[in-house]
DNA sequence: ACCTGAACACCGTTCAAGT
DNA sequence: ACCTGAACACCGTTCAAGT
């Protein structure tokens, strides 16, 4: 009978080579080692050559990583909500798709032409076409979302988002907000960190994305 | 006489190892090596044990290297402007830096909480209470801002901003707009990757600035 | 075509030893 | 206190050799 589990001997490809990327980076969080091509060539038992034959190199697999992930999320938008709505799932596909995979948020920012990048754009850029936006308005529009959000993005992926239980999540805060006043006691600063304490990522996130889309109101649609 | 030129038996400390890091980083464009421990090494023509009795590690180095070049830049904001004004000099004043030392955009992603990203939620905070706003809608507006910028500096640091003449430039667009269609060919990727030749960088992030202070004025101010 | 694995040219960091 | 520089434990990538 043979065994549920994958052999070592089933066939190399590109997909396995990401899929175990993607497993080695979602284990990064627990500590349990770094994404090297070191840890992929033991996960899949295979040589270096082996992994250049189906990937260019570890950049482009990082990336094929991150782009596997988010095209899962983003996939199933549904097709007849209306564009602000449908913005708004976009922005919470990636936020949570960095919620299950935080190194995700941290790639995204690593290169920025790589496809899941590309991706992104294309979402919002579909979704701003339907709002009625086009040449430099829907640019400067599909900018700022798409800027926003991967800037969110890094920026959560290291957060208190990371963290699961409200206590590792206190203990965090705590340190940050200690290694703040360490470095720069001024009121303002003070006053975030406090802050970073009550507030809800998930949706502060949402709220700037809220805010962008009122923004967004004011600017000329096209004549068509 | 002496010469004029630092001689390298001037002693060591940390904001000299800084600004040779800062040298080696502005380099790296014209494609002249990288920042390696090694490189910093032979700029001041040292031993890597006299670097790390100055400077933790590395990755301190770059935070430090960036939280250099911002803080000169943000520390001369008029404080007769209104609040709007001056966020926008604020956003200003980041692009220009990223547009003078590119690395600085790919940097500020790196480590969500280094000092430099902490000075620029310092900035933005101080003048969100200028406008009114405090509590949750101030941390829903400010790390919108934030987020926005952070996630602009990250893709124009390696975009065309970084190109200076208009030659390399449409080089670059022309390269990029190839790579997008062999991957995806999909019309609004094609839309998005010739809209990218006409558009102005810097315009497009203010738009993005103001989008974001357009919508920020439905917030609830505070009663102050 | 696909895979192996030794070899190469690097990294950042540590630390005993010097002044 | 400040600095030296050899040594260590890694990296990603290449490539001749195997099947």
């Amino acid at each position: 009978m043979k065994p549920a589990t994958p052999r070592r001997s089933e066939a190399l490809s590109k997909i396995r080579i990401v899929e175990a990327a993607i497993g080695i980076l979602d284990a990064e969080n627990s500590g349990a080692g770094e994404l090297t091509l070191r840890s992929v060539m033991t996960q899949l038992s295979t040589g270096s050559g082996a992994i250049y034959h189906h990937v260019a190199n570890m950049d482009e697999l990082r990336a094929a990583a991150a782009d596997e992930v988010l095209r899962g999320a983003l996939a199933d938008i549904p097709s007849d909500l209306d564009a602000d709505e449908a913005l708004r799932l976009v922005g919470l596909g990636i936020f949570d798709s960095i919620g299950a995979h935080p190194w995700v948020g941290a790639q995204l920012t690593r290169k920025p032409f790589q496809p899941a990048v590309v991706l992104i754009w294309k979402t919002i850029g579909l979704q701003l076409r339907r709002l009625g936006l086009g040449g430099p308005a829907a640019m400067s529009a599909g900018s700022t979302l798409a800027n926003f959000i991967l800037g969110a993005a890094a920026q959560y992926a290291a957060g208190p988002a990371r963290v699961a239980d409200g206590k590792d999540r206190d203990a965090f805060l705590k340190d940050l907000g200690e290694a703040w006043s360490a470095v720069d006691d001024d009121a303002v600063v003070l006053e975030i960190a406090s802050e970073l304490g009550a507030h809800d990522d998930r949706q502060q996130f949402m709220d700037g994305i809220d805010i962008i889309l009122r923004g967004m109101k004011a600017l000329p649609r096209q004549t068509q």
